[in-house]
RNA sequence: GGGGGGUUGCCCGAGUGGUUAAAGGGGGCGGACUGUAAAUCCGCUGACAUUGUCUACAUAGGUUCGAAUCCUAUACCCCCCA
């Protein structure tokens, strides 16, 4: 049951950046489709743009449509010099098988793959692996007028720069053009997405398309998720944000929605999320009306850390929140500490310097590595902004003993307000 | 090759014999305010030590009761004349 409203749902979460045919593209959608987005395997985990893509196969598959998810296992051997500014180093083999089926794995989690509009998962590689060059030059390169090519902003702006192209990246829209003609013949898939600055690749396909199989072929990209000021969303200083936990830990990703400016938020949850039009209205009018509240970003955060890392990642995300950012710490065992405090960098401390006398704060805070001298910690402590298990520390003669620890081992260590470290005092052998 | 100027704490930049650990600004760090935001305001910002000691103004020596400040040599930088 196709739905008729898919193209008015994109389009008012902004998700048409351009589109080669929109008459067409509507025409087509009133019937059940294949839609295809093609991935970069560039790391083992996808980040924030290339979850992007993945709710658009969603929208389509939710739609009534057949998504296709497709690895460039071979496209990723070469490379696309889209949007880049530079040449790339080509990935080695390995990095690239592991890179195809670790996105591969997080990709199965995100689409349904059964049922009549059951998801298909292709890698490139499938078919280019046996493509000769001389093939290759005769079936598909000579549809290829070199005059276009170079007028690919992709290409021309490689060239304007002074970092210029190879001529392997040169040909990489040969290779995600012929994709979608692949597709186009053994799946029917007549639809290509992604992101805006695929619009070279996509066309390239068309145009193809139109040549060797005389078929219409239809492109559609949405727009690049960018931060008002005009830079990409989902990297911090520390780096990119990953699907992947062992990357980007849940309270982690939860903190960067969670943290995202007011005047990003609701683009993000347009675009990322299926929150529906009448609550994303709702959310809009209470970021206008009482920003401090952060509604739209605690609704975002929530949203996106349940879908990807579930409940359970929810939970302790807002957990660790709530920890970190409220309450004193207490009553938790090394296990829940642990998983709060993931994040956090720990130090080893032998247990013994909690006896007797106990240990110095000061000493405590330099073993952590949150201050640089004795005379920093104790001006911190001075300052007030040292605290041991979320407690302000009252001065510097303060000794902690077991009584200060806040689970089995771990004591909560921090500095201003947001520099946690943890000590674990270790029985010494 | 000759002449002149410079080198100060994380950065910029005052200081030209004596409360100078060194003005001022930036940055950083705390705190208050706030929305886990921005702006703003306040405090701190060499080390060690329960207010005293040590190490610091390019480097090494020297003069002096006392120097970042004077002298000598060395290194680096800038400018002018050849």
């Amino acid at each position: 049951m196709p739905s008729a409203d898919l193209l008015s749902e994109l389009r008012w979460r902004g998700l048409i950046h351009q589109c080669t045919d929109e008459a067409a593209l509507a025409e087509l959608l009133k019937t059940p489709q294949t839609f295809y987005i093609g991935f970069d395997p560039t790391a083992t985990s996808l980040h924030v743009g290339g979850l992007m893509q993945l709710m658009m196969l969603r929208r389509f598959q939710q739609a009534g449509h057949r998504p296709i998810a497709l690895v460039g296992g071979a496209t990723g051997m070469i490379g696309d010099p889209s949007g880049k500014s530079e040449e790339r180093n080509l990935q080695t083999d390995e990095q690239l098988e592991a890179n195809v089926a670790g996105v591969a794995a997080q990709m199965r989690a995100f689409l349904d793959f059964d049922g009549p509009q059951a998801a298909l998962l292709l890698n490139n590689y499938d078919w280019m692996k046996d493509f000769s060059y001389l093939q290759f030059l005769r079936d598909v390169g000579k549809y290829f007028p070199v005059g276009t090519m170079l007028g690919k902003d992709s290409v021309r702006s490689r060239l304007d720069g002074d970092s210029g192209l190879s001529y392997t990246e040169f040909s990489y829209m040969l290779l995600q053009a012929y994709d979608f003609v692949r597709l186009a013949k053994e799946y029917d898939c007549r639809i290509q997405g992604g992101g805006s600055d695929q619009w070279g690749n996509i066309t390239a396909g068309i145009d193809l398309g139109r040549r060797m199989l005389g078929q219409p072929l239809v492109g559609l990209t949405a727009p690049l998720l960018l931060t008002s000021d005009g830079r990409k969303m989902g990297k911090t200083e520390r780096g990119a944000i990953w699907l992947d936990p062992e990357r980007t830990s849940p309270y982690a990703f939860y903190q960067y929605w969670r943290q995202v400016d007011d005047a990003d938020v609701m683009r993000c949850i347009a675009y990322l999320t299926e929150i529906d039009r009448e609550e994303y209205d709702a959310l809009a009018a209470q970021t206008a009306e009482d920003p401090g509240r952060c509604a739209a970003q605690q609704r975002l955060a929530e949203w996106m850390t349940q879908f990807v890392h579930g409940d359970d990642g929810l939970n302790s995300a807002l957990r660790a929140s709530k920890m970190l950012f409220g309450g004193e710490i207490e009553a938790l065992d090394d296990r829940e500490l642990g998983e709060i405090f993931e994040d956090v960098p720990s130090s080893e401390v032998d247990r013994a310097a909690l006896d007797g006398d106990g240990l110095w704060v000061v000493e405590a805070f330099q073993r952590a590595g949150l201050t640089s001298s004795n005379g920093d910690a104790r001006r911190t402590i001075k300052e007030g902004g040292a605290y041991v298990n979320n407690r302000r520390v009252a001065n510097a003669n303060v000794r902690l003993t077991a009584n200060d620890l806040a689970s089995e081992t771990m004591m909560v260590l921090r500095k201003g307000k947001r520099k946690y470290a943890l000590l674990r005092f270790s029985q010494e052998p």
